[in-house]
DNA sequence: CATGGGCGGATGTGATCACAAACGCGGCGC
DNA sequence: GCGCCGCGTTTGTGATCACATCCGCCCATG
């Protein structure tokens, strides 16, 4: 463990750590109630504690890492009324979003949306969680990043890595191979540059898998 | 600076940094671009630079300080499209926010508003920003209690937040010594149960002061 | 055999150290 | 007098250590 290589790093150790935890745990890579300790996280990636102690701090602060009183940090088991919070919170950030995204929408993203979707229909045949998880956000996030607004999807993706350790049992949970029915409605919104459309079609997609859980 | 007694410490000791920090600066107690140091935080407190290091990084990940590429922290001094964006947000949280408070606000929430309301009023009249953000938002944080949302109301303190220095400068911009002009009408449509109304006064009251900045 | 106490390992917290990079100030050259 | 370079100081980063606490497991006891 002793430290001598830094080659040219171009961001900070604690950076890395935090990365991969946030894309692990946003894509539904971890199970709900995994615990996760500092010498452990730290070992796993060559490093000391310091710089696993920092991420993990940052990722209980946004609220994707639960600390229970004793300092021991797990992935949350969200109860149904704070998923139902949160299914709220997608809703109202990401229809803002995709009606401030419609007017600058060209040909090309909604081309390149619809290969996504593509992709998404490919994980869900193939039964594939996390990269279905992983291209339904890259979906989302897509148009989104079109809307010029950065704290707002930076919002809204700090939901979908609270929602992702619960989105991993949700789509596991849903066994037909069925692709998001309303991502054909939003691409056909924004062909048609119809903004009550696509706010409907945005909030069915948010809602709809988060409906069947409290059912 | 020895560790000696830790007698039935309540909150780890960066979580009171944390705290005092997030204060200041919610309440615009820092003016924007002030820069803070690991040490120096530390030092204020009596503490080593490791909960100092925690609690900045942390507020970093909020969005409350701004990380220079060099690793140094400062209270950032946001654009005016980034202020914009940051005022939709209130407008969109806060109004949900109320629109759920609505049907829970009992009549001895209306009263402790209206106290509330008085002491900005006071703030107001003896020209003390501080006091005067500080009442500002416990009058908003009063009533969004009441609407059940923990999630929401924590992004939307965020939002606050990383508003803070900039509230600071925009509340010393604004000389007459006028109080908030839509709390009035905020409590009228708690009054008359009139949820249209509601949601029309807290975006007013929300967009109201950041507006004169663009301007 | 069940239950509770105690002991040892595991874990988080804060302090301190070593080091590299960045900042700033003063002196030197023009 | 003005600008630029260089060095000392400040600062952030990661490693390591000391310590208190917590958790779990094993064994003794009823």
């Amino acid at each position: 463990m002793t430290s001598l290589k830094r080659p040219a790093d171009a961001t900070s150790a604690h950076d890395r750590i935090y990365r991969t935890l946030r894309a692990r745990i946003m894509y539904g890579d971890i199970a709900p109630g995994q615990a996760l300790t500092l010498r452990g996280i730290g070992r796993e990636h060559g490093l000391s504690m310091t710089p696993a102690r920092e991420a993990l701090r940052r990722l209980v602060a946004e609220g994707a890492l639960f600390q229970s009183v004793s300092g021991r940090v797990s992935t949350p088991e969200p109860g149904n009324e704070r998923i139902e919070e949160l299914a709220a919170l997608r809703a109202l950030l990401e229809v803002e979003l995709a009606s401030r995204a419609l007017p600058r929408a060209h040909m090309a993203l909604i081309d390149r949306m619809q290969s996504i979707d593509r992709t998404v229909a490919e994980m869900v045949a193939k039964r594939d969680p996390v990269g279905y998880i992983r291209a339904n956000l890259e979906f989302h996030r897509a148009l989104y990043l079109r809307a010029q607004a950065p704290a707002m999807l930076a919002m809204a993706e700090t939901v979908w890595l609270q929602l992702g350790p619960t989105m991993r049992v949700l789509y596991g949970r849903l066994q037909r191979a069925e692709p998001p029915r309303f991502h054909k409605a939003i691409i056909a919104a924004l062909r048609a540059g119809d903004e009550p459309g696509l706010r409907l079609a945005i909030r069915s997609d948010v809602t709809q898998g988060l409906r069947l859980l409290a059912g």
